[in-house]
RNA sequence: GGAGAGAUGUCUGAGCUGGUUGAAGGAGCACGCCUGGAAAGCGUGUGUACACGUAAGUGUACCGAGGGUUCGAAUCCCUCUCUCUCCGCCA
């Protein structure tokens, strides 16, 4: 969310900012702040004169006077702040429906573009293996394995779900482990393992909520959404909290399932793991001081890419910009990977500055020793990384001639010895 | 799911026969005094948000959330949420 004061005071900066993502007009905004404001004075007028001679009255009773006078007086100023408050109200709902719409400003050494194609790439790393047979999908190496069931998945629940199997099961499974174990024990994050529904107030937070509520799997009996990803229940922890300054920064780590509707309207990537409705993700969320936000961002960043690099799978690093920037993000770099069958690099992972745009959505603030008044800390989250995308990526770039897939070394002890899979 | 009790400031805990209550008392915390230093003791201070103001400051709101009654509500009424105890059910 946006500072209505910041929009106030300077609005040709924050148009310029939004400008570089889309149409936005502050104006009707800027309108309704104007009006909101002299309303409030008004009542507030009123409530003051209010409160003067609510105190004034026990002491009339106690001389005796008749105050039926007063009563009426008052009664109908009574009346009129009630209908000035409901004014307010009225404005205030509607001023944080539009500043709820308006999505972050990119950070100013974020290029400008359209879309995906002005993306910059950062970074690359390892070399894209070069196969001496033919290449298999990974939804065509897991069936014939038998570690992937894809028709049964889709007779269970239907499409775009998928269901794995023995050392298909294992090999998920140990994924999740090594990146929980990586980021917990080499990157000093702490372990969270969340609620996977949350109330529309936690969606609302890290702005998901209200534009995206198509997206989400909802549940109408409890006003309860699926978890889209893990950053939504571990941003809410600290929700309506005030931190002190030396309780940062915080790092959690977790792992969870995610849910999203919106997987499967595209039409593309129908077959396999790379879009499904549910799938498992390892998300690295960061609570951290405004002053060190892009650091740690980088921080964030390296941390996702260790995994890949651990699982020696190449990947690029691409740095968005700001036309296919998140909805509440200031800077996002992308982790994509190398998927042969694809013969190109696909998103695996996301890492994300928010700045104190979910914390003002959230609340999220910290105490400033200094001056000890509250100011909104910065959010960060990254996927490190996505467990589906990542398991097509090692069926994809380990497979063999025989069709079985190696394992990666570093995941062998997770997958209890286990160095081949089919065999 | 049924019955009952409760939700107040950083914490504890009054107020709940409606009227200087942002909210007693205590603890904690900060600063000052005292001390060789510390403890104890004494003194002062100690929430958030919004509006107006260059500022000092002033005003308004907030006692789980939302409505209502009233000239006036932390205090009375209704709805909801959550917590605790007992019962039922259950991995």
């Amino acid at each position: 969310m946006l500072d209505i004061k910041k929009i106030r005071d300077n609005t040709i900066e924050v148009q310029a900012g939004l400008n570089k993502r889309g149409n936005y007009d502050l104006g009707p905004i800027l309108a309704l702040d104007e009006k909101r404001r002299k309303t409030l004075t008004n009542v507030e007028e009123m409530k003051s004169r209010q409160n003067i001679v609510s105190r004034e009255i026990p002491k009339y009773k106690k001389e005796g006077k008749d105050c039926s006078e007063i009563f009426a007086e008052m009664k109908e100023l009574s009346t009129k702040i009630k209908d000035l408050d409901a004014e307010v109200k009225a404005f205030d709902d509607e001023m944080r429906y539009q500043l709820l719409s308006f999505p972050n400003i990119p950070n100013e050494h974020v290029t400008v573009g359209k879309d995906e194609s002005d993306n910059k790439e950062v970074r690359k790393w390892g070399e894209p293996r070069t196969f001496d047979f033919e290449i298999k999908a990974h939804w065509d190496i897991g069936v014939d394995l038998d570690i992937l069931d894809f028709e049964r998945a889709v007779k269970i629940t239907g499409a775009r779900f998928s269901m794995f199997k023995g050392e298909g099961a294992r090999l998920q499974r140990a994924l999740i482990n090594f990146m929980l174990y990586t980021h917990c024990m080499e990157h000093h994050y702490t372990e969270i393992s969340p609620p996977f529904m949350v109330n529309r107030e936690s969606m609302t937070g890290t702005g998901q909520l209200p534009k995206f509520e198509d997206d989400a799997f909802h549940i109408p009996s409890k006003d309860f959404f699926l978890v889209p990803t893990a950053e939504v229940p571990v941003t809410n922890i600290y929700r309506d909290e005030i931190l002190a300054e030396e309780d940062l920064p915080q790092y959690f780590t977790a792992y969870t399932p995610c849910f999203r509707q919106e997987a499967g309207s595209a039409g593309r990537d129908t077959r396999g793991l790379i879009r499904n409705h549910q799938f498992d993700k390892v998300e690295m969320v960061k609570f951290v001081h405004p002053d060190n936000s892009y650091q740690e961002l980088e921080d964030l960043t390296q941390n996702a890419e260790r995994i890949l690099q651990l699982l020696e799978i190449p990947y690029r690093v691409v740095e968005l910009c700001t036309g296919d920037l998140g909805f509440s993000s200031a800077k996002t770099y992308d982790i994509e990977v190398w998927m042969p069958s694809y013969n190109r690099y696909v998103e695996i992972s996301s890492c994300s500055n928010f700045e104190d745009y979910q914390a003002r959505r959230a609340n999220i603030r910290f105490r400033d020793i200094e001056s000890n008044k509250t100011r909104f800390l910065h959010t960060l989250n990254g996927s490190g990384l996505a467990v589906g995308r990542t398991f097509a990526a090692i069926l994809e770039n380990y497979q063999q001639a025989d069709g079985t897939v190696s394992v990666p070394e570093k995941l062998t002890h997770y997958m209890w010895g286990k160095t081949v899979i089919g065999k």
